[in-house]
DNA sequence: GAACGCAATAGTGTAGACACTTTCTTGACG
DNA sequence: CGTCAAGAAAGTGTCTACACTATTGCGTTC
């Protein structure tokens, strides 16, 4: 970036001795690794978090962890009880059923928005995005198939022409990322995924604004429903039998 | 400042001298304070924070000013650029015209959920909120009438049943929430807004999915058009003659 | 034996210190 | 005059310390 910081370079005496470099982004670092935790379900739904344990294992101070977990609050990944701390926010089925339902109707409006504004060119991005990985589509690493499904609906968003929307979007992936991994293994998954996924892009490629909506929503609700064993099977293994007096553990419940 | 008195609790000595401001919400009168700041244009659009000088006017250490600031910087009011700091993010006409765009579709869809899913007293319940206040609605100070709009329109999220559809709404009206204001103060704030709440409600209570979310529609870009006009002037205020260069300032768009 | 303090412990909220980075200032050199 | 470099100043990023709050565990009373 900034190219006069070779001051230090005429400096032999030091030279050897600076190695241990401060990284600047412990805050950072700290925000995406307490995230995975939270996704992957290392921490558990209405669990308390211990600053001072998650700073440990960090292996850094408070600070950055606690501005993580701000920044996570405000994304409602967890929540916060004044002295009590943070707490993982439990997502309960319905709770996922809102945030599909969200997700629906932001992706119907970015389609019909795409359909609208888009170039041309834009819409053969589109095109050319999944004609490019839906030959190996299911063949791929759960993994990456979830990467690549979101980028395809990310980039109907980005076409909407609205940022907004974009980070509408996003948001709302990592929060039901979990869910949609979880999903991709299950034997619910199925073909006819794929095949949405084509039609939607021939709406797109004709602007068919209310049936590419139709498709859309269509494609989504059997996500959803697919999703509901898959759920239930999740939670269950989380809550395995062992811990399982987790579930009844809280006294308050407590949402926000 | 504090005294250190010690620090042992049998110090019956200094009892009478204790001065009770504990209170242990620093950061969230920091972050309604600052979010203020940002609302009213105190703090200007593009202009970078300082954490010690807002740490001293509010009179409390950097740690709650930053947490703070990283909510706002989830919530899309302010950026973070590594080892710079936080600026606030400017909003150009075309930014607000994105969020207007994001509020239209997130009311249209929480009308047409309210509509199939409300009970009838529910729907009833937004009735009688817009016939309290529709009277004397036009005669009361801005703040109060903003504060009875968003109210209206928080109200029909609500009955969506799907509480991330007021989540969404709630972040959106705050961060257009000071343009809102500026528009009822201007003279373009006419009757036309009042006649189309009526008109909504009327299709709430008939469960008038589509008419209503036409009316709706045409409610929020009625409210656009009328301010632009507003928007222009205002923003022609905040960057008074004297530091007018500051509009051409934008380098880099920076969001999270 | 159960309810109720009450001390001990664990954990959060904030302040202040310090290391590092960026930005500003100044003075030498072309 | 303008460019650049080196030091000074300003500001951010993180750590540690400590006051305060909540929770837990124990002993006492009825």
């Amino acid at each position: 970036m900034t190219e006069r910081a070779e001051s230090t370079d005429n400096d032999p005496l030091l030279a050897g001795e600076v190695d241990m470099r401060r990284t600047a982004d412990s805050s950072e670092r700290a925000y995406n690794t307490i995230r995975k935790l939270l996704v992957e379900f290392t921490l558990k739904p209405g669990e308390r978090i211990n600053e001072v344990q998650l700073s440990r294992s960090l292996g850094v101070s408070r600070t950055p962890i606690r501005e993580a977990l701000n920044r996570l609050a405000s994304e409602g990944f967890v929540s916060l009880t004044p002295n009590r701390g943070f707490f993982v926010r439990s997502l309960s089925t319905e709770g996922l059923l809102d945030l599909y339902e969200l997700r629906s109707i932001i992706e119907c409006a970015a389609f019909k928005l795409m359909c609208e504004r888009a170039e041309d060119s834009e819409i053969d991005r589109l095109r050319q995005y999944w004609e490019a990985i839906v030959d190996g589509y299911r063949d791929q690493a759960p993994d990456i198939i979830l990467a690549e499904d979101e980028g395809f609906h990310l980039l109907i968003a980005e076409l909407s022409g609205n940022p907004e929307l974009v980070g509408q979007l996003s948001s709302i992936n990592a929060r039901i990322r979990f869910i949609r991994r979880i999903q991709i293994e299950h034997p619910s998954h199925d073909k006819a995924q794929v095949t949405s996924h084509s039609a939607i892009v021939a709406a797109a490629v004709k602007r068919d604004a209310e049936n590419g909506m139709k498709l859309l929503r269509e494609h989504i609700e059997m996500t959803v429903s697919a999703t509901q064993q898959a759920l239930k099977d999740a939670l269950l293994k989380v809550f395995a039998p062992g811990n399982g007096a987790d579930l009844k553990r809280r006294r308050r419940a407590r949402d926000t």
